[in-house]
DNA sequence: AGGTTTGTCAACCCGTTGGTTGAGTAGCGG
DNA sequence: CCGCTACTCAACCAACGGGTTGACAAACCT
């Protein structure tokens, strides 16, 4: 699939044996048969999780005699967490204006329960 | 199913057209039909996207007379923000260790090649 | 009451994903 | 060289995801 790069990142962490594997690489590089030893699964299933993580630039892997050493590319999370406090921040001050607006009006006016404020345009 | 929370909010936004309704939301609530308008896809589709957004924690519904409006709940960004930062401060701090290391030995006792090419700073 | 707007539910299609097993490759080490 | 270790590649399979269409529900508007 010729999805986005962000797209590959989210995918790759909705699953939540790879992001024991993050978890486990944040804290030092490790071989395949490192990172496949806790989960009870073969181990081609942990190469393919490996690939979905360096297809999504999470994760890079050398070579080192027979082994193959994976290396955990922080970065990429940057463009993660851009995305997600752009968002964050815009809902956030919306929100903040629209409790001014309540803030300023009699209590008697107050609109529904719930917060409305559609019909941008 | 049964994914924990964490896997639904990741898998959720791993779809660019559920981001993009993300996006649209952060500026204001919106009704269904608002927010399929952009995409060139069916009502239900988008029905379907604002479920899986909903069973994230990253939206939510209320009723207005025959309109669902829909609405943006920020605070489940702090979930994945948490995951995110703490694997990559404990890989940017396991890297200044190694530069550490790295700059305390002689040049020709350096390990196999370093790591990758990259040098970041 | 009947019709329109707004949206959901259900069934189905089909490509992707996560798992399997089996076979193959690359690099040590005797 | 032969064999062991450490993986990867390929084929297959069941389950899931995102799309579709068709039928339906709920609230409004005459």
């Amino acid at each position: 699939m010729a999805a986005d790069a962000l797209s590959r990142v989210f995918s790759a962490l909705a699953d939540p044996t790879r992001r024991d594997m993050v978890a486990r690489l944040a804290v030092g590089d490790a071989t395949v048969n490192e990172l496949a030893a806790p989960y009870d699964v073969s181990l081609q299933a942990v190469s393919k999780h490996l690939k979905v993580l360096e297809d999504a630039g999470l994760v890079s892997r050398s070579r080192e005699a027979q082994r193959r050493p994976v290396h955990l590319e922080a970065q990429v999370f940057d463009l993660m967490t851009k995305w997600i406090e752009r968002y964050r921040r815009e809902a956030e001050e919306r929100y903040r204006r629209l409790d001014d607006v309540l803030a300023a009006m009699p209590d008697d006016v107050a609109p529904t329960p719930a917060r409305k404020e559609d019909t941008p345009t």
